[in-house]
DNA sequence: TTTAATATTTAGGCAAACCTAATTAATATT
DNA sequence: AATATTAATTAGGTTTGCCTAAATATTAAA
């Protein structure tokens, strides 16, 4: 059986690889579990074991495809359930990351088979990002950052890189939300502060920092 | 902190307790929990250490109102969840238990709040038992069982006080449903039988096992 | 009331998932 | 290339929640 300490585990090492595309070193899962780097190496044994990783000691771990389809999984769920916590339960985008890292632990293939449809099988959750289906594909992803946009350049917001409450909440207060038209206006090109207007309206000033963080697709 | 093991022994303690009244003992524990008679002694002393319940080696144990809270809360999120699982998911009433014995040891107290709005503020479960409220108050419950009726009652099938998956089937299979009008038609006095008319329409013969695990309210 | 049966507790252990401290391996610096 | 720094592993421990087997209580039966 699969705990939720494994799940946590091979669901850390999926996002450490998206991220770099290199072997998971011990200590980055260490810090992104919050645990010591012993017990990484312990567990990291133990799941290796199992077949749900590769480990080359003192190099890091990879998943293996059996690893792979649990941690997609458990992605799966839980974005689906960041989903009902949004679209149902009216929780805002910035309160449902810490529920969600329970209930993603349920275990009940047809608990999830109800809620995805009673959700209408949503295919990006409520921070932008893909839900794959039952069998852990994703669908194909055209966003890019607002970055690397130009001036002129017609777009719509449809996700986040970064998904700090911090960062969420700054977001609501400057009044943008999922599925908003954004016109770069202009970019200085010193700093690359971005001059936009959002949904043919509003216009506003976003600091690089930002718009590396806004995910964008072009109109059309 | 309480665990979900703590959660499962209180909540445990709690019902055998409705059931019989008295003190509940190490055995009748080890075998609702499906535990060991030694783990459950073990555990107890952990729990009264923590002012849970109070324990008389070799007696029993007992709840304290801090006990009594933490059981009742437990049951009222295992019973929101049953609601949920019932009218959201169109679960049916005998597939909801194992689902909702893992979520009801999900912790926010927000979330608990929401899905009691979301639902409508139920005061019932899927199958009519009180839903205390967040301090821990059920509702008065005026029902009996149908056993106790007598040659022209009419009733209200109002709750089961058999939870059994075999015992759920039966009912759906014949066709009765909380909220169905039953009219005891007449009673076998040498064996209990009862023949009733549901709903004005349909003829039925229940025996006596059946009959005293039908919960009813007289109608008016 | 003495014995037999049943229930409970104690003693000693185990697995999971964590820890710290000490050691070894890998990487970077002079 | 030798040394210093950083990363990873090993060794030994802890806590939680469970176990079996042996010892004590309690309750029931002869």
């Amino acid at each position: 059986m699969t705990s939720s300490a494994e799940e946590n585990y091979l669901k850390a090492i999926y996002k450490l690889h998206e991220k770099s595309g290199n072997m998971v070193t011990t200590s980055s899962l260490a810090e992104m579990l919050k645990v010591s780097a012993a017990s990484v190496t312990d567990f990291v044994k133990k799941i290796a074991a199992k077949k749900l990783v590769t480990y080359e000691k003192s190099k890091g771990v990879k998943l293996t495809d059996k690893g792979r389809l649990i941690a997609v999984n458990i992605i799966r769920k839980h974005r689906l359930w960041e989903v009902w916590l949004v679209n149902k339960l009216d929780f805002k985008w910035d309160e449902v990351h810490e529920i969600a890292e329970q209930l993603e632990h349920i275990i009940s293939d047809d608990l999830i088979d109800h809620l995805d449809k009673h959700l209408g099988y949503p295919t990006t959750d409520p921070h932008g990002d893909l839900i794959p289906d039952s069998k852990g594909k994703f669908a194909k992803n055209n966003s890019k950052p607002l970055l690397d946009c130009v001036a002129g350049d017609k777009v719509k917001f449809i996700g986040v890189a970064e998904h700090s409450n911090n960062f969420l909440q700054y977001l609501t207060k400057n009044n943008l939300s999922l599925g908003d038209e954004i016109f770069v206006e202009s970019v200085e090109d010193f700093d690359n502060t971005f001059s936009v207007k959002l949904n043919k309206k509003e216009n506003k000033v976003f600091s690089k920092e930002v718009v590396k963080n806004l995910l964008v697709a072009v109109i059309e």
